[in-house]
DNA sequence: AGCATATTGACAATCATTATCAATTAATAT
DNA sequence: ATATTAATTGATAATGATTGTCAATATGCT
């Protein structure tokens, strides 16, 4: 966790920018709500709870600059907008999401078969692959429990 | 080609919808472009050319339907937009997509060694899977050789 | 402490998409 | 063919998410 901060401040120093207390409390949102995929808008909800003195803009900004750096990374899950995951610092290759069809939930799947594919990729596109991202859709095991017990009934 | 006309007909003739100039146009101009993964407004451009009287609203109204029908696929591929390709209609899963982290080119690749996956995700979360959505992010062949030229020259 | 400039918040602006609504038009019955 | 009815359309307003502008402020350095 401490980290993370870490890895803030030696980039901004690096890049001569400058660490503000805005910064630091819009990580520490991100970085205790790790897990929950937020968006844009409620990780600014969220800071506002404790700050509302922060600005839309400096959320948004602050979001860039971390991804930038590769503390957070970004996804589109299939409602409209992009949202946000804090970066696991052993994963070689970004983990997969299991995104359930009927109440919209996102679990996360560890797992690298994919090696092979690139291989082939390569072989026949001559495409270097540097990342990959999978998802996957179908029903989370809740949803699935309901989805049967309605099939028997009717 | 012919074949998706005829799908669009028969669904909304099933659903007492209207068969109507504007929807032919729109089809007629997606399909025409098939592999371009065109987003909305690129689409409504496109029209515009040749039918200057059709209004955006149809244009998104008309690709929603499409999409409905399975016509086409949306997808995000980086830059905000939702981007769209036409289905094939010989493919179980849909085809994989190499995106060029250098200008951009969106390639497709046809492979299916997901079911392997999936079933260790049915057995480690229950999760059962009906799609998948696999991204490569990497250099395509022009960028990749260009790329090596410049290093060789440093 | 003082300085140069990066950063901020408020707000306007933009971009993509969606809702509204009166006018138009396709499909069906007559 | 014509009338009827409701789906559809285009223009435009409205929305939602994000980005740009800019004067005021705060940070990091000397």
């Amino acid at each position: 966790m401490q980290n993370y901060t870490t890895q803030l401040k030696e980039y901004l120093k690096e890049k001569g920018y400058r660490l503000t207390e805005q910064r630091l409390v819009i990580l520490d949102t991100i970085l205790n709500n790790t897990g929950k995929h937020l968006n844009s808008q409620e990780i600014y909800d969220l800071v506002k709870e404790k700050h509302p003195e922060v600005g839309v803009a400096t959320v948004y900004r602050t979001i860039s600059l971390l991804e930038e750096i590769g503390i957070i990374y970004g996804g589109d899950f299939g409602d409209g907008s992009v949202r946000y995951e804090v970066a696991k610092e052993h994963e070689q290759h970004r983990h997969h999401h299991l995104i359930c069809i009927e109440c919209g939930s996102i679990e996360e799947f560890e797992d690298d078969l994919l090696g092979p594919v690139e291989n082939e990729i390569y072989k026949q596109k001559q495409f270097k692959t540097t990342d990959h991202r999978v998802k996957f859709y179908g029903y989370c095991k809740n949803c699935l429990a309901k989805k049967e017990k309605k099939e028997v009934q009717e």
